[in-house]
DNA sequence: TCTATGGATGTTATCGGTCACACGCCAGCG
DNA sequence: CGCTGGCGTGTGACCGATAACATCCATAGA
């Protein structure tokens, strides 16, 4: 094989597409000037530039991205690793996270956690040793992985709670993103929230209120659970163990079945929504009528919620403004010149919806 | 906190990260013989093999998947393009990609498709011209990029239908997986499963039954429409014209909601679980009851269906095997010889629940 | 007129691998 | 004893880019 032969339509040697050195040879210029309009870091003259564009036009010429991170060129690429792709928070999060890497020209990458993860493991699913991560840390696995990466990974991380977080603090519209420590974490307010939701149901005149959780991401506390319990402490309410479920409307269903005999409990809060449909389901064969004897109030707000029957009381969570805000972070440690400001997410909000109401008298 | 890969002990210069002239040198062998070892194609002896291994071990090396792949070698990595991840379809399928891919050792990354996006365009979001690909080409967009992609890029999708099809025919468990034409194109039998289900009804002693469409991916009438279209016309029973909704709850309420007002009306069949909760939800304001007055049939049996109220008879499809099968073909494909058959998917089944019942007296 | 200066461009090394081929060695064979 | 043929291994080119450094040329200052 000749090495810079003539080519058919003067662009590329047959099969291969255009590389830089066949818009350079068609343009009468060096590669490297190429390379440099196509960066467009130094200069070039107008004259030149124009005569590379130009070309590169012509044969449809596109850089190789491989090559370039492999010269060393800047990050252009991410990899997000996450538990399950078809729950609805990790799912919004991920649709975050990829639209706001891709309108950044970057090319996102997914690896899927299994349960039973090496979390050390990870490491060879990069594709290349220092490649940019986003963990979606809503799980333990996502948390072990998170605290696995070696330290040369750059990563920003979308997670459950801030570990070690003092009482809660909440600049403006940022709540979560603190400078401190470890400033590539950023989360939702869920504590709040869980205080929210529990302090609403109170006011409906309910004496306290059950909670069904999602499982915990850490062996702390989860935030939601202690939002609720603070709520509850703070009025003054019996604070029942919170049950424990999964992430499946059957575990909702499953952890609140034997609950439901018991007529003093009128009130249900649930880890997401689809806890809380499962819940609605054994509050129906258990003869509960929801909301008139049994309020029920889920997390995530998502798309079904508002047309459950009953609708469904929920907690709005914008996973998909975390995802954007999580992929602003790693950009800004990337290429802290370059990358523009980390753009705002939404504070949870309290959607109240049919499945909520005053307790029975 | 030691991790597998960090900071290796005498093998690469500081900062970077073992290659494999590191593990070569202090192997004592040559590079391309390393390349050899972690390739496993040619032969090396076992007394090399061996000290290879032990000091890759020792140097925690990690080949470099970039450089692999400018350098030609097979190719393990995918690109996965999809619409929505969050549409239960969408997500479960990508799912079941992502995980046969990442057992056979690719590494997989996504793009999504805007509505909006200019079809020629995604060639752009490649890592490198010719990389292996993937189309989740359920809706429109995805077709047009199915058929807007280069003839040099190898591709495997999961679409609606099966182009140019002629009547239905299933090859024992594989519906839908032919090898003449575009043998690289995988589908579930939506036609039989939609008729099977107006079949479901009409026994039911529905007189007719109405279709709330999902977007077609094609202009052509989708497979779920005709299968249904085709079952009212072999019972000789009137076909009224299929309610176009979108993908979404609301898109189905929407939809129905002034059809409900006839009587008449008592089986609708619906594109999607969503649409059918978007229905189901339309039924209940205007005083219809489900399955008392109306029948509601789904199609996807999405996690939720089975806990709704009342919980949804669906067409259970089998996505993940779909993607799994999808990454299959796709890999014989790439590598004929080493890669395994492509993993069988399940048939379309009906799941009857409470939503479906005997046609009002 | 000679030279310092700096913009525009070319040259060479390098990234971390794979591939095609050459080479040395030892056994089997005529 | 010389040839042939595998097997195990090393050598050099190449993949498609970037980075550092070298070079060329024109213009301005001495």
């Amino acid at each position: 094989m000749d090495v810079i032969g003539h080519t058919p339509a003067g662009g590329a040697p047959r099969g291969r597409s255009a590389s830089i050195w066949d818009v350079a040879r068609v343009a009468g210029v060096s590669q490297q000037t190429v390379s440099r309009v196509i960066n467009g870091k130094a200069r070039v003259s107008e004259a030149t530039r124009a005569k590379v564009l130009q070309v590169i036009a012509e044969l449809g010429y596109r850089p190789n991205r491989l090559a370039q991170a492999l010269a060393g060129g800047p990050a252009r690429s991410v990899t997000v690793l996450t538990s399950d792709t078809a729950l609805y928070g990790a799912a919004a999060t991920l649709r975050g996270m990829e639209e706001a890497a891709r309108r950044a020209g970057f090319s996102v990458g997914i690896s899927v956690l299994e349960p039973d993860l090496e979390p050390a493991e990870v490491v060879l699913r990069l594709n290349r040793p220092g490649e940019a991560v986003m963990v979606i840390a809503f799980d333990d696995v996502g948390v072990r992985v998170l605290r696995a990466l070696p330290p040369d990974v750059p990563v920003a991380a979308a997670v459950e709670r801030r570990p070690g977080e003092g009482a809660g603090h909440s600049a403006g519209h940022s709540a979560g993103h603190s400078a401190d420590a470890e400033p590539w974490q950023i989360w939702l307010d869920d504590r709040a929230a869980a205080a929210h939701a529990t302090r609403y149901l109170l006011g409906l005149g309910h004496r306290t209120v059950h909670y069904v959780a999602i499982p915990s991401s850490t062996s702390a506390l989860a935030q939601r659970t202690q939002g609720w319990r603070e709520a509850l402490f703070a009025a003054g309410r019996p604070r029942p163990e919170p049950l424990q479920g999964g992430w499946s409307p059957r575990s909702g269903y499953l952890a609140v079945r034997s609950l439901l005999a018991d007529r003093s409990v009128t009130a249900i809060l649930c880890g997401n929504d689809d806890l809380a449909l499962g819940v609605m389901r054994a509050a129906r064969e258990a003869g509960r009528e929801v909301p008139g004897d049994l309020s029920v109030v889920g997390f995530d707000d998502s798309p079904q919620s508002a047309f459950m029957n009953p609708s469904l009381t929920t907690v709005r969570l914008d996973f998909e403004g975390l995802g954007r805000a999580c992929f602003g972070l790693l950009h800004r440690r990337l290429d802290p010149e370059a990358a523009p400001a980390v753009p705002v997410w939404s504070e949870p909000e309290l959607i109240v919806r049919e499945s909520s109401g005053p307790a029975p008298s």
